[in-house]
DNA sequence: CCCATGTCAGTATCACTGAAATAA
DNA sequence: CTTATTTCAGTGGTACTGACATGG
């Protein structure tokens, strides 16, 4: 079956894509390593990795309330609903009302959730960490730099974009 | 109602994470950004980021097989399935037999397709293009570097981790 | 028969929109 | 009454596992 030439089993043999197609393709593939490892981590720890920053950072700042914690994940409020939910059914976290505005959820870790507000072998965190120091500060610094840009610019894509309206199977 | 102090209109009024905690953030914030950006520009467009990259390598590599693009995006073949799919039910693609090797099946961009093979505005790579020309070369060779090594060490997660079956929601 | 290619079914998470309930 | 906080229902995309059909 001529497998002698560049077939399927390397995919290294594929040209590049060029200039920001390259990137695009890195930062994709930076997103969806991040998809896959969070998968993971569901599967042998108990929890995803978005999961995971919320129970850190309800651990970092306990009676927080859930909007709030949603300000700070730039998340829409009903979409932190539903992790809350994963997460309370899990039994990591629960909820108070507040005494002062009755409104408002407060946050708090149960003790089993703080079991996993510690820093754990297989967690994202622990793959940054053990990937990070082998750079220098600089280059850190200058990928966080990059990194906070990017995000920043993908806030307002989409905003004055006049598409000529080529979505809809309209020949269905 | 105490409006004076840090109150929640403003959540840079929190204080930082912390080390690794801050750039995990940092991390999933750019994952978030991205797919916020990829539903506005379904919404705008009519396709996906992860589907406008199938698209764009598509039309780099035409008659590419499945399998193969699946391994170029490190995604399962069943989830390519599902993209690829969509993709067809919009229009945009095709599916060729191999005529040598009829369990394959050869993409290709339709005339509808190529219309979305090109830089556009309110897409991912705009926005990227946009923020890239602020950095010298230096800077984003860093974050290249960065990036493609976070991506290395998250493929690694979750493979030793003997968690002590914190999981599963058992006492219900 | 065995392996490769690809699809399908089922499941879970994330993210939104829009509506609703409750309280300030 | 108006606004703020949060939840709920419904929709769609991504990603997996495991099974399956088909072809080499």
């Amino acid at each position: 079956m001529a497998s002698m030439d560049s077939n399927s089993n390397e995919p290294s043999s594929l040209p590049p894509l060029g200039d920001e197609l390259d990137f695009l393709s890195l930062i994709w593939a930076v997103d969806h390593a991040l998809q896959r490892a969070s998968k993971r981590m569901n599967a042998t720890l108990g929890l995803t990795g978005p999961q995971r920053l919320v129970v850190r950072i309800i651990g970092k700042f306990p009676s927080i309330p859930a909007g709030q914690l949603a300000r700070l994940l730039h998340l829409h409020p009903s979409t932190l609903t539903g992790v809350l939910k994963r997460l309370e059914r899990r039994g990591l976290i629960d909820r108070r009302l507040d005494p002062r505005d009755a409104r408002r959820s407060l946050l708090g870790l149960t003790s089993k959730g703080r079991q996993f507000d510690i820093d754990r072998e297989g967690t994202v965190e622990a793959a940054i960490h053990g990937a990070l120091p082998g750079f220098s500060a600089e280059k850190l610094r200058a990928t966080r730099e990059v990194l906070e840009l990017i995000a920043g610019a993908l806030e307002h894509t989409g905003r004055q974009s006049h598409a000529p309206d080529l979505r809809g199977p309209s020949t269905a």
